[in-house]
DNA sequence: TATTATTTTTAACGCGCGTAAAGAAAAAAA
DNA sequence: TTTTTTTCTTTACGCGCGTTAAAAATAATA
C-alpha cells in the first residue's frame, strides 16, 4: 500500500491506466466493466487506497446508497435490538444505514425526517412515535421518499407496514393464563405512546368478553418513555390498595412488567406460577432483559429477527423494482408464547 | 407557504432579492450579514421553504457540520443512554450527530471509522471496543480527524480522554462493602471486552491487599457482549459449587450483576443487605435497569450526564479553537455510591 | 456634505464526479 | 479475414454551492 495520496478520480484513473468515465462506471457497478479492465482497477486499488468522494457522488445521483432508519426511542433495548439487526442486514445488502432516534420527541422525529429527505436515501425504514407523531409530516415525507413503516402503524403511511399481530398475541396469552389459573387483569398506560398498546387493550377486552370473564384495566397515568418507572409506581399503588381483582396480571409490555416485578418484590409479594406464589405476571414483547428478571418473565415473543428481515426484504424489493407498491401490504407477525417462571 | 419548488440557491437568491454569494454567507452564519438583508432572506424563507443542498455544501467545505459518534454496542442500554445525551447536546450546539454502533465487531468498528472519515466530520466522539479494537486503524483515524476518546481508553488515541475513575469507584464500593459486612469476592469476565474491567480488577486486588483481606476472583469464561447470560451461567455454577469465599459479591459491571441476581433468584438464594439474606451483590455502572432489579442493585454510578457533557464540551472547544490540543488531557470522573437493597 | 469603513453585487472559477455523444478499440460472430 | 457488436476513450457539460477579486452600494464617521 503506497502512501501516495490521490485527490480525485482523475488521478486514480491515470494511475490505473483506465479512463475516468470507465472508473466511474466501475464504482457504480464493478460487473459492468470488462474483466480485464476490472483487474486493472482493482490492482490499482490495492496500491493506492482511493474511494470516490461521497458528497460529489451523491450530488450527481438522484438516489444514494443510503437507507434511513428511524426509531422512536433508541435507549429502549427493544428498538436498539431491532435497529442492530436491520443495520446488519442493510450493510449485507451493500447499502449504508443511517440510524436516527426520535428520542420520544415529536419535533425531533420531524427533523429526522427532514434530515433524511436531504440525504436522498434509496429508502427509509420508519418506526414512528405513534400517537404523538406529526401525521401530516410523515405523510408528506412518505410521498417523497419510498418508506416502509414498521412497529407502529400510521395508517396510510409508507408503502408497506410490518408489525405485530397484537390480537393473536394477546389472545394466546389470555388463553394460556386462563387455562392455567385466574383470568388476567390488564396493566397498561392510560395514554400509551405506542398504538400497539391500544390494539392490545382492545384485544384484551374482546377476548375477556368472548371468554365470559370480567375485564379489569389498571391504567398508569404517566406520559413518556420511562416505562419501568411508570410501571413500578402504578404497581406499587395497585398492590398496596388491593386493586387487582384477580391474582394474574397481563402487562401491555415487558418494560411495564419489569417495573411491576420490581414493585412486587419490594412489597414482598411472591410472583410466579409455582406453588406458594400469590401473583402471576406476564408481559408482552420478549424484551432482551425479560430473560433475567426475577422471576423470569413469561411473555409473548415478537420475533426481532423476522421483523427486521421482512422490513429489509420489502425495502430491497422496492429499491430493485424502482417503483412504488400499488397497494400497501400489511404484514402482521404472530407472537409466540414464552413460558417462563412469572406466570 | 407557497409550494413553488426552488431548485437551487440561485433561484432562491433571485426570489429573496439578494445576491447568491450573500445568501451563501447567510446560511453559513446568519449573523454575518446586515440586518436588513437578513430580514429579506428570512422573509423569503417563510414563503419558499428552501435549504441548501447538503451534498453540494459539504463538497466545498473542508469540514462539515457533522459530528460522528461511535459506540461499541448500541444495544447495551448504557451506551444507548450516553449516545442519547450526546446527540441531544450536539444538536443543541447546532451540529448534526451521526451515530454509529460497532455492534461489538472489530471490522465494523474499522468500517465505521472509514465511513466517518469520508464524511469529513468536524469532530468525532469515539467509544472504542477496547481490547478487540484495531489500534492501528484508530490511531490512523485520529491523525486525520479531531477525535475525543471516551469510555474505553485507547492510550494515545484522540485529543483527549473522558472516562471513569475506576480506581476511586472500586475503592469506594470495597470500603462500603467491608464496613457493612464481609469483604467482597470480585465477579468478572476472564477476558473482558472493555479495558475498564481490567482497571477494576486491578483496583480490587490492590484495595483488598491494602485492607489486609484475601482477594478472590470469580472469572466467567465467555466472550462477547451478552453479559447477562455470561453472568447468569457463571453465577449459577459458582453458587451451586459454593465457590464464593465470602457472602459478598462485587460485580465488575451491572449487566453481569443482573445475570448474577437472576441466577441467585432461581437458586432460591436470598440477596440483600437486610436481615435474612444470605448474599450481598453489588454492581458497577448504574445501568438504567439497575433501579428495577430484584432486589434493587447497589452500585456505583457513573454520571451519564457528566460524561456526555464533558465529552461534548471538549469537542466543541476543539472545533472552536480550530487546533489540536498539544497534550492529551485525561478526565476521570468519580463514581458515586448508590446504596440500594442488594448490598 | 465629504470621507472612510463596511457590506453587497457582479463575474467567474473550482470542487469531484455523473453522464452523454462521437469516435476508436477490442471482442465476438460471420 | 471481414463484419458486427460491445466496450472503452475522448471531450465536454452540468450538478449546487464555496469562494475570491474587483466594482458598486450602503452605512458610519468626521
Amino acid at each position: 500500500m503506497s502512501d501516495s495520496k490521490i485527490r480525485n478520480m482523475e488521478e486514480f484513473a491515470a494511475l490505473s491506466g483506465v479512463s475516468r468515465p470507465t472508473v466511474s462506471k466501475y464504482f457504480n457497478d464493478p460487473e459492468s466493466v470488462r474483466a480485464s479492465i476490472r483487474t486493472k482497477i482493482e490492482a490499482a486499488l490495492e496500491h493506492h487506497d482511493y474511494r470516490p468522494n461521497i458528497f460529489a457522488v451523491n450530488q450527481n445521483r438522484k438516489l444514494t446508497k443510503n437507507i434511513g432508519i428511524i426509531v422512536p426511542y433508541l435507549a429502549d433495548p427493544f428498538f436498539a435490538e431491532i435497529a442492530r439487526r436491520i443495520e446488519t442486514l442493510v450493510i449485507a445488502e451493500g447499502f449504508r444505514p443511517i440510524l436516527l432516534s426520535s428520542h420520544g420527541d415529536t419535533n425531533l422525529e420531524v427533523s429526522n425526517l427532514e434530515a433524511l429527505r436531504q440525504i436522498k436515501p434509496a429508502a427509509v425504514l420508519l418506526a414512528p412515535l405513534g400517537r404523538t407523531s406529526d401525521r401530516q409530516a410523515i405523510m408528506d415525507f412518505c410521498d417523497n421518499v419510498p418508506t416502509v413503516n414498521f412497529d407502529s402503524n400510521i395508517e396510510g403511511a409508507g408503502e408497506a407496514f410490518i408489525g405485530h399481530n397484537n390480537v393473536q398475541a394477546t389472545d394466546v396469552m389470555i388463553q394460556y393464563l386462563t387455562r392455567t389459573g385466574e383470568p388476567p387483569v390488564f396493566f397498561e398506560m392510560r395514554t400509551p405512546p405506542n398504538p400497539n398498546a391500544i390494539k392490545r387493550r382492545n384485544a384484551y377486552l374482546a377476548a375477556m368478553e368472548r371468554l365470559g370473564h370480567t375485564p379489569q384495566l389498571i391504567q398508569a397515568e404517566g406520559e413518556g418513555w420511562n416505562l419501568e418507572e411508570i410501571g413500578y409506581e402504578t404497581a406499587k399503588r395497585a398492590i398496596t390498595n388491593k386493586e387487582l381483582s384477580t391474582n394474574t396480571v397481563f402487562c401491555s409490555n415487558d418494560r411495564l412488567a419489569i417495573g411491576f416485578l420490581s414493585a412486587a418484590y419490594e412489597l414482598g409479594v411472591k410472583v410466579g406460577h409455582a406453588e406458594g406464589c400469590s401473583l402471576r405476571v406476564a408481559g408482552h414483547d420478549n424484551h432482551p432483559f425479560s430473560r433475567y428478571t426475577c422471576p423470569t418473565l413469561t411473555t409473548i415473543s415478537h420475533n426481532y429477527d423476522l421483523i427486521a428481515t421482512r422490513s429489509v426484504e420489502i425495502v430491497m424489493s422496492m429499491i430493485e423494482s424502482e417503483q412504488r407498491l400499488e397497494e400497501r401490504p400489511t404484514t402482521l407477525l404472530d407472537g409466540e408464547l414464552i413460558m417462563r417462571a412469572s406466570a
